[in-house]
DNA sequence: ATGGTTATTACAATCGATTGCAGACAGGCT
DNA sequence: AGCCTGTCTGCAATCGATTGTAATAACCAT
């Protein structure tokens, strides 16, 4: 193959005898009517028999425009993350854009680089999966005055956009849940305060047992991973006599659950019932089958794009907060409680 | 805030007095040398005071590089792929890349144009795991001169480097195994053969059923699903008479392959001992707990990651193929094979 | 003083597409 | 004929950084 000098708008221009503009002026839907059809045709027919391929990168530099987003996400191979970005890719390619994903982790030093690599890249906007309830990472994209959506977590200040579930709600659908089932000594293993999720989820649970009249028992893990849902349970397990029940505040953390029960010869759900939360992948394969709050991830993915590309549309500043409805999936690993009377004695 | 301008070079070289050609070799480590370093120094402190951000559009223009690198997966959301992306953007942004990633699912026509999106993005390089044994993708993505790495998967004719694990080898494990524990009639639930992974795992299992001087026992699944496990596995159970074992092309498939034993009322592993491919999260919770065949992704990823750099930097069409080894899982879905001589005599 | 280096810096072209402005032309109207 | 309107096209600047080449100055040796 000869390394023929690509095809340009130029090139383009020079074959059909026109102005560079012109050429640019009938390739762009917009601006077609402004080309007389018949030269328009000529063009576009000339550009499909020379291959020509527009150049992205020219545009973006004359308008401004990218085409580009940024996704900053604490960890691409974990379950809950992956359907979200798998929700944005879809909304963000039927609307022409791409996106530029950086698995960030959950420094936030780390995290701001990206975004400063992002935005030189001059992004059109970012959608963080990684924030904080005070977050600076956000203050970061502000002060760069790129248009930003949040999506699963959200931060204490609302100055950007996000797209959630109703952390609350789900734990509520939890409680009533166990509580239905004849519970009354439920603990919780809460996820990380410093997050909006651990922070809802454990005020949901609260409340949720205050309005039952019951006492709510709550030990934080250190993280959203399986391992840290171990130490919590067993701290539950022995301090609260009586328990029957542990919310989790996540699926992982759920399994530890499992972990800590099998760990003291428990049975679940015999002696402990156990509710997750996010019904990722495969918890209706685990045994037993996870009772746990579904949050629509990829939904939520595909809504925290589309709403940053209105935003970016429209040029608003407008801090919306959408709130999804997750929703109880009952399965194995709640059951009715066993003999009450005998329990209730034990209170 | 005041709508400041943009932070140019040129903004910057009117600052500090001298021309931008001079702010831009010593703001770039490699032609810092040239400038004098108190000039250098000087021009460094105001790109710092002044908040330069430099424009990577403009300078891909120029230069005709993006340090972004595409790409292509058939879904962003499976198990498997997702570690395979996170090897790849840990490596990207190791050396100073970002990944541009398009979820292009299985249509090669949806796939080329997510190609031609991302090489108008002008992206140095694409890596692709969509891959089939013929695969016109790959053609395309060499007309249009962009170096190309595949993972996964790899395609018949070798034109382009690729990261693979050594499927056969995996297969050949599996049976061993199998073997070892006294099975001898012992499925295989195959993946589809347009791909590689499917072919060379059948090819594999054949060979080593062969070596053991047994019968092989195919039947080919439509996708790599649960749901598509199904009825290959029943089927198996149906015409293979004292099926002890079944291989399956994959975790998911092995876990329609659990399905279907369910619903016969067989169980695993006392009825049948099941083997997947991939040892994918999660599996080693499902009841039984999943032996499989494992494979390393998110190594994959960075290796493919890693070779298409330096494909990228040399210049070379190398043409390389690195073939990881995979290592068996030994959990609970494979027992030792009940009253062998009983079997016997059946068949 | 002259010639020859070497070290710095400036100049200007360039990457490829977009777009405000102005010019050219045709047709309609009075 | 003269004027106006509207349609189409060309011109040229621009986005921001990079880089080959030339110019300048400084320095050394003869």
């Amino acid at each position: 193959m000869a390394p023929s000098p690509p095809v340009t708008l130029k090139r383009l221009a020079d074959a059909t005898g026109v102005h560079p503009s012109t050429v640019s002026r009938a390739l762009n839907e917009k601006t077609r009517h402004l080309v007389a059809s018949d030269v328009a045709e000529r063009i576009i027919a000339a550009a499909g028999a020379m291959g020509y391929r527009p150049n992205r990168v020219a545009a973006s530099l004359r308008t401004g425009q990218s085409r580009l987003i940024g996704v900053i996400l604490p960890d691409i191979a974990n379950p809950v993350f992956s359907p979200i970005l798998s929700g944005i890719t879809e909304v963000l390619s039927e609307e022409g854009y791409s996106p530029v994903v950086a698995d960030a982790g959950n420094d936030s030093s780390v995290q701001t680089s990206f975004v400063d690599n992002l935005t030189n890249h001059r992004v059109d906007g970012l959608i963080l999966a990684t924030v904080t309830r005070q977050d600076n990472v956000v203050s970061h994209c502000l002060a760069r005055g790129v248009p930003v959506v949040l999506v699963n977590r959200f931060e204490q200040r609302g100055r950007v956009s996000a797209v959630v579930s109703d952390d609350a709600q789900g734990m509520c659908l939890a409680v009533d849940h166990m509580v239905g089932l004849g519970h009354r000594v439920i603990g919780h293993v809460g996820g990380p305060r410093h997050l909006s999720t651990g922070d809802l989820r454990q005020r949901g649970y609260t409340d949720a047992m205050r309005r039952h009249g019951l006492t709510p028992h709550i030990e934080e893990a250190a993280a959203y991973i399986r391992e840290a849902g171990v130490a919590p349970a067993l701290r539950l397990l022995e301090r609260v006599p009586g328990l029957t029940a542990i919310i989790a505040a996540n699926d992982l953390l759920a399994l530890g659950v499992y972990d800590a029960l099998q760990s003291l010869g428990r049975s679940c759900p015999r002696d402990v019932s156990v509710i997750g939360h996010n019904d990722m992948p495969m918890v209706d394969l685990v045994s037993p089958a996870l009772t746990t709050v579904r949050i629509g991830h990829r939904d939520m993915g595909r809504k925290a794009a589309r709403l940053l590309l209105d935003e970016i549309a429209t040029g608003a500043d407008t801090r919306t907060r959408i709130v999804l409805t997750p929703e109880l999936v009952v399965r194995g690993s709640t059951g009715r409680i066993l003999q009450p009377a005998a329990r209730k004695s034990l209170v």
